[in-house]
DNA sequence: GCGAAGGCATAGCCTTGGTCTATAACTTTG
DNA sequence: CAAAGTTATAGACCAAGGCTATGCCTTCGC
C-alpha cells in the first residue's frame, strides 16, 4: 500500500463515508473512490462491503485500521518534525541529560546560548547515565551531560566542572552539627538510598566502604524527587548532588556540606565526527562557562 | 515525504551509499539517486552533503532517520498483516484473553476449533478485564474471554461455563484437612494476595469480608505465575482460579475445593454488530463446548 | 602517471498513481 | 415525487518513479 492509500484508508475508516473524507482531505469524492478502489485492488482483498450505496469495513479493514492508526501518528509527527527542520534559522542541539541536571543547570545553560544567539534551537531529552553512549553513538543526541567520562573512543568527553555530593536532611535533624560534617554521621543514620544512581551512587557507596560506613537504608527511592521528599517528611537523610538539592523545592530540608567533599565530574559527551563540530564546540564553550559561573555562585 | 522517499531515503542512510541501498532495493542506481534528490527538493533542505562523490548525512538526516526507523519498521510488519490476510483461506478471528486463560483453556479450545476446520486462523492477545471492554470496542479483537459480563449495550456477553477459585497451598501444609476446606481457613492465614485480580479478586474479597475473615497478606504479586511460585516454596497459601491452578507445573503444592465453592461464570464477549456474525456464532458454540469438557473432566 | 573500477548525476523515455470535471445511478428524506 | 445525499465511471492531465545510456569524478593498483 502506498502512502496515499493509507491516508485516504484511514479517513475513509474513521468518517465512515468517502464523500466525507473528501471533504476532510480537501480533494474531491471521485478521486477518493478512486484510490480506495484501485488499493482494494493491489491488496487483492476488500477493505469495505458496499451496500445500498454505503460502506461498511469489513473484518480484514477492522485488522489493518489497528496498526494504520499508529503508523498515521507517526507520520503526521515526522511531518511536523520536517516542518520544525525547514524552519530553523540558526543551528539546532539535541541535549541528552540526566533528570537531576535537567531541572537546573540545563535550562539555565539554555537560556544563555538563547541569549548568545536567538536563532538556535534546541532538544532535552533525560537519559540514564548508562543511556547516554548509546544515545550518541546512534546519533539520538548530539551533547550529553552527565557525571563522569565516556568510555568509548568515537565519543569525545570535556569537563564542565564539578559537583559536589550534599547531605540533605530534615529541617532540625537531631545531631546535625554547624559547618561541614563528617562522613561517618552516615554510620547507622536512616538513610534514603537511590537505586540505579549511577556514578554519583558509585562514589558514595566506595567512600563508605572505605571507611566502613553503613547507614541504615530504610527506603530506597527511584528518584530524586521522591528521595527528597522523603525527606522533608522526616523520613530519614540522604546524599544527592548540588544540583538536584538545589532544585528541589522543598523548603523542610537543610543541606551541608562534607568535611572530606565528595566531588564528581560533570562532563559533556559528542561524538568525534559530528557533521557540525563548531556548533558543539561553541556549546561546549557556553556551557563550560555557564557551569563555572554557578558553581562558584552557588558556594 | 512520500512513502517510497522515506523507503529510499531509510536504505541510504543505513547503506551509507546510493549504490548499495539500490543493489538492496532492487532498482537502478539512477532511480535511488533521482528520487533522493526530489525528496531533498520538497524537504527543502539537503539530507547528505555530497563530498568527493560521497554522501555524507546531515545532522537533519540523522535527526530525521531516529523517527524513520520506527515508522519504517511498523510499515514493514504492516506489509506483513496483509500479505497474511491475502493468504487467508478460512475465518479469522483475534481473541483477547486474560492471562490466566491463556495458558490452558484457550490453547484448548483452538486446538479443537483448527481440528474442527483447518482453515481457519487465530490471534491471541492477554488483556486484563478491564481492558476488554475497550479493546472490543474498537475492534481490536473480535472475542474476549474473561470471568464476568459485559456492561455495555454494543457488546453481548455469552457464559461458557463456570470457574471455581480452589485454595492453592505448599505441600504438605499443616492443618489442612481432607476433603473440601471451609474459607474460613483462610483467616489470619500467611496469604499471598494478587494486585489488580479483576472479578476474581472482588469475588474473594466480598467473600471473605460477608464472613469478617482477614487473612495475613504477606505478599501482594502481580501476576499469578509469582504467587504459585511463592506458594511452592512455602511462603503462604493462596486462592486461584482452577484454569491458573492447572496451568502450574509447579508439583510442591496441593489444590482444595472450598466447602462452599466460589464459582466466576466464564464469559465470552463480543461486539454486536460483527461483520462476520455466524463465524462468531460458530466460534463461541465451540467454545462453550470445549470449556464444559474441560471443566467436568478437571473435577 | 595512467587505466580500471566504483561512486554519483543528468538526460530522455515510459508506466502508473492520483488529481480533476462531468455525469450517472441509487437511497433516504421531506 | 422531487431534493439532497451517497458511490461509481469516464476521460483528460500531471507528477512520481522506474528504466537505459552516458558522463564525470575519485580512488586504487600497477
Amino acid at each position: 500500500m502506498r502512502l496515499r492509500q493509507i491516508e485516504i484508508f484511514y479517513h475513509v475508516y474513521r468518517e465512515g463515508s468517502i464523500s466525507s473524507a473528501a471533504r476532510e482531505l480537501h480533494v474531491s469524492q471521485p478521486s477518493v473512490s478512486k484510490v480506495l478502489r484501485y488499493a482494494e485492488d493491489q491488496l487483492g482483498f476488500a477493505l469495505f462491503r458496499r451496500d445500498k450505496g454505503r460502506l461498511f469495513a469489513t473484518p480484514a479493514a477492522d485488522e489493518l485500521f489497528v496498526e494504520i492508526e499508529d503508523i498515521y501518528n507517526r507520520i503526521s509527527a515526522f511531518d511536523r518534525t520536517t516542518q520544525n527542520i525547514r524552519k530553523r534559522k540558526g543551528g539546532h542541539i539535541r541535549f541528552g541529560v540526566l533528570p537531576s541536571l535537567s531541572l537546573d543547570l540545563l535550562p539555565e545553560c539554555i537560556a544563555t546560548m538563547r541569549l548568545a544567539d536567538p536563532e538556535m534551537s534546541f532538544e532535552v531529552t533525560t537519559l540514564h547515565s548508562s543511556e547516554m553512549n548509546l544515545s550518541l553513538l546512534e546519533k539520538r543526541c548530539d551533547i550529553c551531560i552527565g557525571f563522569g567520562n565516556e568510555d568509548d573512543e568515537r565519543l569525545s568527553s570535556q569537563r564542565l566542572g564539578d559537583a559536589e555530593l550534599l547531605l540533605v536532611a530534615p529541617f532540625g535533624y537531631e545531631g546535625i552539627p554547624e559547618g561541614k560534617v563528617d562522613l561517618g554521621f552516615l554510620h547507622q543514620a536512616d538513610f534514603i538510598g537511590l537505586q540505579d544512581s549511577g556514578p554519583a551512587g558509585v562514589l558514595l557507596s566506595k567512600s563508605m566502604a572505605d571507611r566502613q560506613i553503613a547507614p541504615h537504608e530504610v527506603v530506597t527511592a527511584h528518584t530524586y524527587h521522591i528521595a527528597l521528599s522523603l525527606v522533608s517528611k522526616g523520613v530519614g537523610i540522604s546524599v544527592v548532588d548540588q544540583y538536584t538539592a538545589a532544585s528541589s523545592s522543598e523548603n523542610d530540608l537543610t543541606k551541608h556540606h562534607f568535611a572530606d567533599p565528595l566531588i564528581l565530574p560533570v562532563c559533556a559527551v559528542s561524538h568525534r565526527d559530528s557533521q557540525q563540530p563548531e556548533l558543539i564546540e561553541s556549546c561546549l564553550a557556553a556551557l563550560s562557562k555557564v557551569v563555572k559561573l554557578m558553581s562558584s555562585s552557588q558556594n
